[in-house]
DNA sequence: CACCAGGCAAGTA
DNA sequence: TACTTGCATGGT
């Protein structure tokens, strides 16, 4: 059994990304950076019921209307720029299709999505795994605690070769995949806060 | 009151 | 290259 399985048989299936649309996704990924999902709840909501929720909206929308339907998931100012800049890039490299650029290989969607302004490595890859289900595994500070605390990995934090352990003993399953992130933010949530250090964590020493 | 949340960009040395 | 710092709200 490895971790993953134990993670599956201790909390069941989580059925992420909590999303309507591909749109949806890439809305929340970015409005959750660093921040509570509750909080980007609400702010989801405000942008369905003003109507912003599609990519025509975002870019023609003023900041400051959107600014004030993000408000409850922080950062708003930042996040604005953020969802203005990746509507502007659709719409004017893409022609607002964003399922073409959703369909294209793997790798040329990544560096896309990294040359953009507010897209990481997690908010990129949760992009590609969750809107356009194309299989890349995704890291967060969870994955470092998990594996760190378990022996799997020491030095500092590197997303790409926290990636990569993952990547290369797993082969490329996206269910597999949607489901194992979603799992080990339940179980970083649950149990491996700061002050828990893991006490009753269901994982102990496991292989990937 | 302090600390954290499903990060990233920009500045410094 | 390797640290810092700013960003900001809402829950515990």
């Amino acid at each position: 059994m490895g971790i993953f399985d134990v993670l599956f048989s201790a909390f069941g299936p989580q059925n992420w990304w909590p999303a309507e649309s591909e749109l949806e996704v890439i809305v929340g990924a970015i409005l959750t950076q660093n921040t509570n999902w509750s909080n980007v709840e609400k702010a989801i909501a405000a942008l369905k019921n003003s109507g912003l929720l599609s990519l025509p909206a975002l870019f023609e929308a003023d900041n400051k209307t959107i600014c004030t339907a993000i408000r409850p998931a922080g950062y708003y100012n930042q996040k604005t720029k953020k969802l203005k800049a990746f509507a502007d890039h659709i719409i004017h490299n893409w022609s607002g299709d964003l399922d073409a650029f959703l369909s294209r290989p793997l790798p040329e969607l990544r560096r896309e999505l990294l040359s953009l302004y507010g897209i990481g490595p997690e908010t990129a890859d949760s992009i590609i795994l969750y809107a356009a289900e194309k299989p890349i595994f995704v890291v967060d500070r969870y994955t470092y605690r998990l594996m760190t605390r378990h022996g799997l990995y020491s030095g500092h934090y590197d997303y790409e070769r926290l990636q990569s352990l993952f990547m290369n003993a797993l082969k490329p399953d996206v269910p597999l995949f949607q489901e194992y992130h979603a799992l080990v933010v339940k179980l970083g949530k649950s149990f491996c806060r700061k002050e828990a250090i893991c006490q009753d964590c269901p994982v102990g020493q496991r292989d990937i």
